[in-house]
DNA sequence: GTTCCTGCAAAGGTTTTGCACCATA
DNA sequence: TATGGTGCAAAACCTTTGCAGGAAC
């Protein structure tokens, strides 16, 4: 009966590379140009699978080979959520995280540690057909939803 | 089949009454002082039902007969938060709204306007299930959880 | 009277914006 | 070469913190 599923970090990687060439191609054929931190800030989520906040990038970037100003990467995200890319993940008391919009589209949600801020993605099938229901009956027109659990990791409950 | 349900405000209204009665005495059960301002932020809480953020509050406040700080506010429902009174609830690129935990404790959830920030709080009894069954399956210890509906109001929508 | 609460102002952290320069198409 | 992308610095924004004065118990 083990209809959630967690992640590997490695099942993301292997996909991460189809979104960023999903993300190129939406990129330009939107009419936007391919430049130095634009393109960084699209490998790196790929790579990374998605999950992370713009300080974060900008400090790996700075950290790697490519250097890339932090305002360059609030812009690179904030075009990539608007194309549909990427999702704003907000956390109380906490920078907003970015997570990738995988191409098939697996929708996926979130356990967040209050203590240090770890998250693990997980997906749920029952989950999705209630939200689903719910989403048909609300008052509004809905275009997304979030669920996220907030808990303790073993790591911070030590 | 309407398991979901949409809150009227008068609904709201009426059990806000209760919970400042319960917020109150937690409070002094737990040695804390009935401050002008902390008092001021429970009755607007309990009178607008929860669903404000931090600013707004004081804004109102200084609007009507009591005026109090910025600072003040945030204490407060900080320490509301932390007695389990309110519970944060985080929006992306907006700021922390705070919602009441009623008394009675029927949990509920939220579908907010991207346009506007209106919010129509819901409940549904299959969401409540199939979250608890996620929690036991979870990595982490969870404490709580948070769904949020995204989509545009009529109104926004026009 | 002591302790806690409050308001103001300043600091902290995140995100956005203005502008001159540079790169892409 | 024309347009749009980039980096830096400054601003805007939300939230927290320090401190002196005032209120609650």
């Amino acid at each position: 009966m083990a209809k959630t599923r967690q992640r590997g970090h490695d099942h993301s990687q292997a996909t991460g590379e189809e979104w960023v060439t999903a993300a190129r191609t939406k990129l330009s054929s939107s009419g936007y140009r391919a430049g130095g931190a634009r393109s960084a800030v699209l490998e790196l989520l790929g790579s990374e699978g998605g999950c992370c906040n713009a300080d974060d990038l900008a400090q790996e970037l700075r950290d790697g080979d490519r250097s890339v100003g932090t305002a360059s990467v609030y812009r690179a995200l904030s075009l990539l959520a608007d194309l549909g890319l990427v999702q704003k993940v907000a956390v109380a008391g906490a920078p907003t995280r970015f997570e990738l919009i995988l191409p098939g589209g697996e929708h996926h949600h979130h356990i967040v540690c209050e203590g240090c801020g770890k998250t693990v993605p997980f997906s749920d099938e029952k989950l999705e057909v209630v939200m689903s229901e719910i989403s048909e009956r609300a008052p509004f027109r809905v275009d997304s939803h979030d669920v996220t659990l907030l808990g303790t990791c073993d790591a911070c409950r030590g």
